[in-house]
DNA sequence: GGTCTGCCAAAAGGAACACTTAATGTACGA
DNA sequence: TCGTACATTAAGTGTTCCTTTTGGCAGACC
């Protein structure tokens, strides 16, 4: 059972004439694909290839192989095609909506899977905060899209034809600059000792987080900055730099460039829910695809 | 890229008739295999499988690339095949000596490896005591042979037709029972140290280890046992149980099922050099092959 | 002759992957 | 209601693979 990849590598040294130039036109290093090679020889029970000081060549067995890797390398491709066709997929588009957190986070390696799946699918990707998400698939401008939505909060109720399935179910934590964490302890924290701390907000009366605001400044929290830009990129750098705490989805916090310190709350009563909103029977096929690889793609987010 | 194990997987749920029965006839648990479909769908952008509560069957696309995978599959093994032709050993037999240390922790990954790669070709491991294998290989019984020599220790020139190999060279540490170890320290013992302690030797007239067993009487170690075993695995089991200390090959102590304690001794006198005697041109193409892998093979065992 | 350049291999460290066992879930038949 | 058969989930462990760094080697060039 030889390697795909490896057979791969033999075909492009074959065709480059040096493992350095194949190694590049592949997007390894050099290293990566003599170890590989050497292990397919190993494999292989032969020499597979002739080292020149002026680059590589293949050997009569190498030649062999790589002659049989080509077939194998095309019938893996027809297989991918007769998939996407079968899918009803090929020559498709694809239009996705989502928030940027979620556009930052979680949407690239589904992505990278659903490109690598049906490579000959238009990709579009459009930034949506909520609850413009709906809307934009209520019209029609995207297949699917992404949304949140807080807790606590009252959920909008779904336009007639559209649906909307949960993704994932986060706790929103508190985050801090390192090394100013509140009192002591590394349990959950009272949300009461929160009153008095300087709090990085975003905008009070932004629709989707404005139940989260009410109760932060129910506990006490004194409103240090507001931030009106969508995501929390700039949350995260204005809490790092010591200006205050805030309060953030999980994954921002575990996923922010900027040191931070993470603590939970409690009472776990800040929540938020990522969806999907979808066209129920009237998804096109690449729609119930990229359904699909967010489903699995999303439990093994969670696991992480 | 699909992964050929997978494949395989897919076509082996084909024929079973469920995931259960398919791991077990592939020598994997129901879970691994699981887990690789599960992969595999999500790979292939579409449902594979339909899980029923008797087995599990596939989708159209499932049989559509179990199609493909069959063709796959088909195009390594004749690669396989073609390459055993190309070397010249379809059908051969490959007969090897070795001395039991290197035939326990030695040869069984390289020949795994061989076996893969030829699995036509008729094996057959003979165990022989140097120097016992360099007759073996003249009188023409084994086509090469694994054999090791002590230093201190005059080399015995090789018979003419005959050549040897170096394959690895390892020094001699001095093994102890667990908490008996030596005087204080981590760096290498002084072999004056040895003096008066109990000794497990192999027998003094033993060929190949004579000049070290002399070597150990000058320090003025005790014998204690003397082993008449081939190999280390009586020696070890004794000085485990705390008979005595003994001086063995590193790769012994290390890889010894019973628990020791293993020093370095100073000056690093002691040594073993392992090399492979064979006939030169006149080898056969899977004695050839074999010695590929065993210098490759060892090249990995020491980096262990 | 000495130095530079291009190419390959070895070593070491960190991230990802695949396997294992154990536990959970689910439909069917007695 | 229980027992069976099948599949999945979860957690832990070992291996694999890629990257960076370093070293060696042959020809080109000054």
């Amino acid at each position: 059972m030889y390697d795909p990849t490896r057979l791969a590598a033999l075909v492009a040294v074959a065709e480059a004439g040096s493992i350095t130039r194949a190694a590049s036109r592949l997007g390894y290093t050099a290293p990566a694909l003599s170890q590989q090679l050497a292990k397919l020889e190993r494999e292989a029970g032969a020499a597979l290839l002739v080292r020149h000081h002026r680059g590589t060549r293949l050997t009569a067995a190498g030649e062999l192989l790589a002659g049989r890797a080509r077939r194998v390398l095309d019938e893996m491709d027809q297989a991918r095609h007769e998939l996407a066709r079968l899918a009803g997929l090929s020559g498709g588009r694809l239009r996705v909506g989502t928030f940027v957190t979620a556009g930052i986070h979680l949407l690239p390696p589904v992505l990278t899977a659903f490109r690598r799946a049906h490579p000959d699918v238009e990709l579009t990707v459009t930034d949506y905060e909520p609850p413009a998400g709906v809307t934009a698939v209520a019209a029609g401008d995207v297949d699917l899209a992404l949304t949140h939505a807080y807790e606590p909060a009252a959920a909008d109720p779904m336009p007639s034809g559209l649906f909307s399935e949960t993704l994932l179910v986060e706790e929103l934590v508190l985050v801090t600059a390192l090394g100013q964490m509140l009192s002591e302890g590394s349990g959950p924290l009272p949300v009461a000792e929160l009153a008095g701390r300087p709090l990085i907000s975003s905008a009070p009366e932004h629709p989707p987080r404005r139940g989260v605001e009410r109760a932060l400044a129910e506990a006490g929290a004194t409103p240090a900055v507001v931030c009106e830009s969508p995501g929390y990129a700039l949350v995260c750098a204005l809490v790092s730099a010591g200006l205050g705490v805030a309060v953030v989805p999980e994954m921002v916090a575990e996923m922010s460039p900027a040191p931070l310190a993470v603590r939970r709350l409690e009472p776990a009563a800040f929540r938020r829910t990522i969806s999907v909103v979808h066209r129920g029977d009237r998804n096109t096929a690449a729609a119930t695809t990229l359904m699909a690889l967010l489903r699995s793609g999303f439990g093994r987010a969670s696991a992480a």
